[in-house]
DNA sequence: AATATACTGCAACGTTGTTGCATTAACAAA
DNA sequence: TTTGTTAATGCAACAACGTTGCAGTATATT
């Protein structure tokens, strides 16, 4: 489907994903919005953003759904294979452009791996 | 705290993990005793033990609570740093003996990290 | 057997996320 | 600009997973 009409929801967390530079939570995002826009129009224009190609989502520390900006993904091919680092003392997620390697797994064909690292920040860390 | 009193729900629970070589979720484990136990009582005791260091706990790919048995952790040390690969197709979760190196992060401090590897396992590879 | 208290079941609740449906707004065609 | 099509929105209700408080029960110790 794809997001077609670009409405205030659309351009307003839009301009907050670049805005800032790191990886936003649904939750947080309905919280910071929840006076403009009710949470099922942002989930739903999460998950259209995510079909886009524009956002990609992955699971934080709690089964929590985060969001970051995409870099050179479309529609028809995702491209987040990435890790992310949580930090443990103020939560906040970001996405680490170094790869993974993989562990060798006989008799096991891989399709996606999600790696979460979780520690102190650069911010956090004393 | 820990696993005290040897229970009907302890011997039950910590026997199905003996029995099976792979993890299991609180989801299915509540559904496949519901009859016998309170879903409360489940997620205690296996909250209890894991504090024990009898299992070790993890997010599958729908953010839901999976639990393994530990080798060698106690309840002073958790040695539960090994990734896991999950199913797409049957949704069967198995412990990853292999280790993983991490990437290198400047400026963070890293405590934990989980890997969840999804894909096709050797029954459902084709 | 009596006691102390860990464990259990139940009901009610909390949080995150989803669904159905009526209304509104974006966009294009006239 | 006006009109018409339909995507997008808001609202309420729901669903799933997990937690909490409390009264009653079972375990282990004396
Ligand atoms: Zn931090
Ligand atoms: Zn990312
Ligand atoms: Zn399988
Ligand atoms: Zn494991």
């Amino acid at each position: 489907m794809g997001v077609i009409r670009k409405t205030k929801t659309v351009e307003v967390l839009l301009n907050e994903f670049n805005k800032r530079a790191v990886a936003i939570s649904a939750k947080n995002l309905i919280k910071q919005f929840q006076t403009s826009f009710n949470k099922t129009t942002i989930y739903r224009v999460l998950d259209k953003l995510e079909e886009d190609g524009v956002l990609h989502s992955f699971l934080g520390k709690d089964g929590l759904k985060w969001y970051a900006k995409c870099k050179g993904c479309s529609a028809s091919e995702h491209n987040d294979l990435h890790p992310h680092f949580q930090c443990l003392n103020c939560g906040k997620v970001d996405c680490l452009s170094e790869s993974v390697k993989l562990p060798e797994i006989p008799n096991r064909k891989i399709k996606v791996s999600q790696l979460l690292i979780q520690g102190t920040c650069d911010t956090c860390y004393l």
